[in-house]
DNA sequence: TAATATTACTTGCATATTGCAAGTAATATA
DNA sequence: TATATTACTTGCAATATGCAAGTAATATTA
């Protein structure tokens, strides 16, 4: 269920209502985590750079599940490790990450750094980064989801 | 100055470093509305229909000024009036905001509505949904600013 | 010109969310 | 059998949000 104050109780608007979802601060890390670092399980995500506190994680993994974003699955030789993934909807906010990365990259140049490779094909080929990534991720899934 | 938890501060990752910018439920609304509402006016900004709190958009605007998203001049005609306008690292956002429409529009489709003539440049004209925003943006420019 | 209205805010306070540290339960490994 | 991992939960202080009310500088109306 949302929340009381969800923009979507007000508004029709397709931006405020993805806010309701993605509007913070750590939702989209969640979602770069599994899209593009191959980070699959809560340990993994909770070693990322900006430090994300055991609960707000375990929170948004909550979040992003019941909202279909992300699925998760045992891992297939370990009870106790649970692997997560983007569902289709998730693996579709590939464009809106994309752009938020390529604005970052020009904007805040004091402050955002991208590895050279990295950072050519995103500014330079935008169509064939968001085709590797894709396949990165079906590579994974072959691998762990049925 | 940055906040004291601002992902900057642990990461030079680009979608990291955005979040301290847009990564939370008002910012992002703002700019909706000096980008596609052609709201200029703090007065137009709380009449959205999210409703935005008084002090909640006085901070954003001061913050987006501060980063210089947006900037403001007075009102031509008026001195209690105050005209604020996206600078053109606020209008590159406008990549961000269409991707997050087009996402939106697909998977939140229980909640989302948009007028059919926006919506449909938006799916199947999105260059030309972004050059005419540019466009009506400049023109209440030239109206405006010097 | 005096009284009312607009506009762009600020302030105070209750409530909600976040950040941090510590704890727990179910396996897995040594 | 004892220690480690893994994926969480809990409690609490600090911060941010939501809501109502107030303020100061013009502008408009009577």
């Amino acid at each position: 269920m949302g929340k009381k104050n969800d923009h979507c109780n007000y508004s029709q608007c397709p931006v405020a209502c993805a806010l309701d979802i993605i509007g913070d601060r750590w939702t989209l890390l969640v979602i770069r985590d599994l899209m593009f670092t191959g980070r699959h399980e809560y340990k993994d995500m909770l070693s990322s750079d900006e430090g994300i506190s055991t609960n707000i994680l375990a929170d948004r993994l909550k979040q992003l599940q019941s909202r279909g974003i992300i699925a998760s699955v045992p891992h297939p030789e370990n009870k106790t490790r649970k692997l997560y993934y983007l569902t289709q909807p998730g693996k579709d906010l590939i464009h809106v990450m994309i752009q938020i990365a390529i604005w970052a990259d020009k904007h805040l140049t004091g402050v955002v750094s991208i590895p050279t490779d990295t950072r050519d094909m995103l500014i330079n080929n935008t169509g064939a980064k968001i085709q590797y990534t894709m396949q990165e991720l079906e590579k994974w899934e072959k691998e762990f989801i049925v």
